[in-house]
DNA sequence: TTAAATATTTTGACTAATCAAAGTTATAGT
DNA sequence: ACTATAACTTTGATTAGTCAAAATATTTAA
């Protein structure tokens, strides 16, 4: 059985791999989600690969084996389950239910999950509109659409980019354009060619539509 | 701030002293409770003094202090209102909650608490029919005896069970021997240590004497 | 009252998870 | 291409919680 620690590691470990589409997820990164030192990283992935949950390949990263990832995504059904528990039913600040959905996660058994599902409704996605794993592990991807084909006003969330010019990539993460970044479309002028974007923080992007259709989206409810 | 560990240890502590009305709880009933070694218990009760959740007194026993008493009753609020929170709003059975509750008192936060107590319109029992710790610790024991102690004739309304047993649960269950059910004592025979019970729908139940102590039950005036 | 049985404590060892700090390797920018 | 920086790994130590087995104390019964 696996400990909550290693079901957080996992779990952090597949929310990347799905959010940044990459298959190896470096340490450095896997540190700094965890909270943890990359040292404790490292002889972590030693342990997770000893008992047949990831492989780790040095100074590269590691990324989740079959039984690994079904586990992760286990985890992730849980933690969004709990979380639209918390919202619908009790009534919780969207703010604080992560963290207390992080601690549950952990201690809820199968069959009080299941039961919780079905008083839920089975819903299909969080509240914060994530889709919520079937308890096969098969996760729904609501499908994805250029920046571009949206419309003014429209909440999204970043999903991947297609290009790879070196150029664009870094402009991307300056500007935090990177895959699970949410933003709404506050400007769209078809006749100049150009979309504007605005975060959470107030911070705005400007795109011409030929880097907007570069970028793959996801509408968002709130 | 307390491991789930120390949680256990306290609360169990705790419910041996309001069981049997003593001060001190050899290490040895520790032990057994929590399912460790004698040795264990003995070098975790020295952990808990450190940190001054008991008093240790070698040879003799433990027994809490006032803020060892203070997290104990918290831990029995929450498992309490898990308890109730499973069997109403989930409807999962009676024989099963107890171990759930188990997991989820130590991962649920006083906040997500306060809202489920609330949800759960504020009960003052829990399906067992064990009283429900206030916020501040205030435990009101109803004064119920044991099925045993009553006399033939004698109309009761049934209080708690205090045993845990799964197959004893389940038993009670199925003849509705549950908290809140009406019975009326309709025979009693001290010689061969049997009880017969008749509800209000003339069904009848059986019960040995030992069972039967583990039934407490209130006098019911019609 | 003394030996046997029972209860408790001590000792030494182990695992999981962590950190700090030193060591190693890769990457990036002139 | 070479060095400075960033990323990663190793090493040695710590804490919580546990067990097995040996040592000690207490209780019980003959």
């Amino acid at each position: 059985m696996a400990t909550s620690t290693v079901e957080n590691y996992l779990k952090e470990i597949l929310v990347i791999t799905l959010e940044e589409s990459v298959s190896k997820v470096p340490m450095g990164q896997v540190a700094r989600v965890l909270g943890v030192t990359p040292g404790t990283a490292t002889s972590m992935a030693k342990s997770l690969e000893r008992d047949g949950w990831i492989k780790y390949f040095p100074r590269v990263g590691v990324s989740l084996t079959r039984k690994g990832r079904k586990l992760a995504m286990n985890m992730l059904r849980r933690h969004r389950l709990l979380e639209t528990f918390l919202v619908e039913t009790l009534g919780l600040d969207w703010s604080e239910i992560h963290a207390e959905a992080e601690e549950l996660e952990h201690a809820i058994s199968e069959k009080v999950l299941e039961k919780l599902d079905e008083f839920l409704g089975r819903p299909r996605f969080d509240p914060h509109g994530d889709p919520i794993p079937s308890k096969g592990g098969v996760i729904q991807q609501p499908s994805s659409k250029p920046l571009s084909e949206f419309e003014k006003d429209a909440e999204i969330r970043i999903e991947s980019i297609i290009d790879q010019d070196k150029e664009f990539l870094k402009f991307a993460r300056k500007t935090k354009l990177v895959p699970g970044q949410r933003f709404k479309i506050i400007g769209k002028e078809d006749c100049a060619d150009s979309i504007t974007l605005k975060n959470s923080k107030g911070k705005e992007v400007n795109l011409g539509f030929r880097s907007a259709e570069k970028v793959l989206a996801l509408p968002f409810e709130s």
